[in-house]
DNA sequence: TTAATATGATACCTTATGGTTTTATTTATG
DNA sequence: CATAAATAAAACCATAAGGTATCATATTAA
């Protein structure tokens, strides 16, 4: 249930955009999601942070770790937004409101 | 031709989201758009040109005004950064991603 | 229990961002 | 031509953002 707005704000790093990326591999630690930028785990788990705010990854604790884990439907924020531009756009963009919308009803 | 970065960036902000909207009712000078916010004309210029420096608006002279045009084609970098996590989701968002692949053909 | 590990939290620094104000330039208009 | 209108450009300001370093806390593991 984040506002539009935090999805949007997360996007907007490319270092978040790359984490997600990351994260459709294989859930992970902070430790081991830091290992793969060049920069400390106090700032990795700052943006970790930011796209929990976004709801673009779930964080669950286990034992000392804290796994992160990618959620695609964090996305649909920005999907939904996007779609609100559709009467600009042609019929052929109608077919991705639909399938859009299938996935959005299967969610509930 | 703008970096997917600049097009993310220029998302992030939500009265910058608002301008889009407000373009699609109709082009507009910069002093139109200023009317529809709470803030300066200098502010709101700022907001139109990394709009336009994301590809998601277009600005032409006409007179001594620069009118401003929504341009649909630019959200297109944020779709299709979208469409990469499509292993990750269902066989419905499978159909989304075709009609993406047509709207990005036809867009040649 | 002691030491190492993984994370949390805070303080701090630098730069980017969103905003205002002021001044200049270009284009209409009376 | 003189003036008003629309925008450009630059200086400036406060806050947010991305990052580091440091210290505290909570689990493991020896």
């Amino acid at each position: 249930m984040p506002a539009p707005q935090d999805t949007f704000r997360a996007l907007a790093d490319p270092t978040r955009r790359d984490i997600l990326h990351l994260l459709t591999k294989a859930d992970m630690s902070i430790a081991e999601v830091s290992d793969q930028f060049d920069m400390t785990r106090a700032a990795v788990k700052k943006h970790l942070t930011v796209l929990s705010d976004g709801g673009l990854i779930s964080v669950t604790t286990k034992g000392r770790e804290r796994i992160n884990q990618f959620r695609p439907e964090g996305l649909t924020p920005v999907i939904d937004w996007i779609a609100t531009f559709d009467l600009f756009w042609d019929d052929r963009l109608d077919a991705l409101k639909t399938a859009l919308q299938q996935f959005e009803a299967q969610d509930d």
